[in-house]
DNA sequence: TCGTCTTACGAGAAGCGTAAGAATT
DNA sequence: AATTCTTACGCTTCTCGTAAGACGA
């Protein structure tokens, strides 16, 4: 189980053939044979049937596997070298779109006020990818925005030991167009649009919704991306429903054909976190402190 | 960063010697030490002080990652191994031991009585080891309990990717000798008992009551074992208080010197959780449904 | 027949043990 | 002086690349 087998398995596995992922680890064809045969030797199981390259159901086990371990890996060695080199004076930031909402950019403009001198990087990313660059020291600070019952943590991916914090929690509405049949009423209940036409985004997964309200949310339309104006154009056109922060849609840019109607039950909130590994005392620590005060 | 290192790193910290590590790995103490330089050369950072053999700093982060890390592969590997192996007819059930509550060998029985084939095993370990065993696949299933906030889950150490279930919520009592000045009264709030003798034990950690309810709580008695009977009978012997599952202090063999007073706030409950990872369809699956109903 | 994976073989690197050296107590 | 870690050196093992072979489409 070296890691540098697991690499070229996961490799192998996601290009489905021996040769490309030789191309793109810089390895011969050969190399790569004989590192899967190493690897399923030592396991004592076929991980990948050949012809068409496919991962076998142990293979497919393995996979699952796979991916955090490695990221972990690349994350305790980030980690150990991160905090060898001491302080960075120029903070990296990764969040969501929608985690950088009023509160926290102010929060992050009253840490600017009080230093000066802190540089800060702000590089906007999707959620599962906030976990891995803080885990992977690309980003010092995280910034992960979800739904959630209020009070409950997001559920992040598991990418190491990490700590979380939360940021903000406000009120979610049900954006729809002005147009639609219940765009009049002054609160509504997720049951009762079990049936409603849905978007499926990256901000609000149809997944979750039907953990907490039960069956249905049909998907009308997925969106692949993160752009909050976009989603909010999506539903003026009609394509579907979806939730989203109060705060997302009273920001001006809101075409006057979008509505947000509060929405009543389940409870639920949109949910900010803090995500950060162990900072050593300096910049990096203030501005955690300032950003979940 | 090759695990190998990584073990050989873990050894010798754990250790503090060189030689030792070599004797425990089976390795000879020049093998050891050029592991070491290795792993040092290969971050560029010095890992141990020699003489006496102590993690620097960065080794400390090092290790840090490093136990879990291991775990995750050992039971990344065991669960592959597992899947491809097929069902077992002897499950193993791994539990702490207040997990095994009257409700949950109820259950356990229900479960043998529906399924008369049906073999276990059950291992009882400690808190931490519940979900290393069931990582590793060493159990099959894995019953671990605490004390949290009501639905709340417990905060237990994390080991991969696993689910864990909610099997019992049980009210808890403050377990004081019967000549206690409060023994007499029907509730008790934890701020009251701030500055009580507690007991430290392995089901009630006072790490965790300060959490709870503030600071305080001096350890009057550090009890390092996991006995029931035993901490009941500290408890009659005055060497301090301790918080239990109220059905621990109420099937007969507890001394009549022991009293148990339910605790009114923080509201808190004794909460056992099933932990398993991906189960294959059949007697462990079944044995899980039934222990979770 | 072409593309792709596997196998054979040799060169180079890496890892371990023996044994001698250095540093600390 | 004794203990313990480090270094030097040779041997073995591992791993990769080249090249030839096998297997399917």
């Amino acid at each position: 189980m070296d890691p540098h087998l697991l690499t070229t398995f996961v490799t192998v596995a996601r290009r489905g053939s021996f040769s490309a992922a030789a191309a793109e680890l810089g390895y011969t064809q050969s190399a790569i044979s004989q590192q899967i045969a190493a690897l399923e030797a030592d396991l004592g199981l076929a991980l990948l049937s050949r012809r068409p390259v496919e991962p076998t159901p142990a293979g497919r086990r393995l996979l699952e596997h796979a991916g955090p371990l490695l990221l972990r890996l690349r994350a305790a060695r980030a980690d150990v070298l991160r905090a060898a080199a001491g302080p960075r004076h120029r903070l990296r930031l990764a969040a969501t779109p929608l985690a950088v909402n009023a509160a926290v950019a102010g929060r992050l403009a009253r840490a600017r006020a009080a230093q000066p001198r802190l540089d800060v990087t702000l590089v906007s990313c999707g959620r599962e990818q906030v976990g891995a660059l803080v885990a992977e020291g690309e980003a010092d600070l995280g910034l992960a925005d979800g739904i959630a019952a209020p009070s409950d943590p997001l559920r992040l991916p598991d990418t190491g030991p990490m700590t979380t914090v939360a940021v903000s929690e406000e009120e979610l509405v049900v954006a729809l167009p002005a147009g639609h049949p219940v765009a009049g009423r002054t609160a509504l209940r997720l049951d009762d649009l079990v049936d409603a036409r849905w978007l499926q985004t990256e901000v609000c997964p149809l997944a979750r919704l039907r953990d907490l309200a039960g069956d249905g949310f049909p998907v009308a339309l997925e969106y692949r991306g993160d752009d909050v104006h976009t989603v909010i154009n999506l539903v003026a056109a009609g394509h579907g429903l979806t939730l989203l922060p109060a705060s997302a849609l009273s920001t001006g840019s809101v075409p006057p054909a979008t509505r947000g109607v509060p929405l009543a039950w389940p409870r639920l909130v949109h949910r900010v976190e803090l995500l950060h590994g162990a900072l050593p005392p300096g910049s990096a620590a203030d501005l955690a402190r300032t950003l979940s005060s």
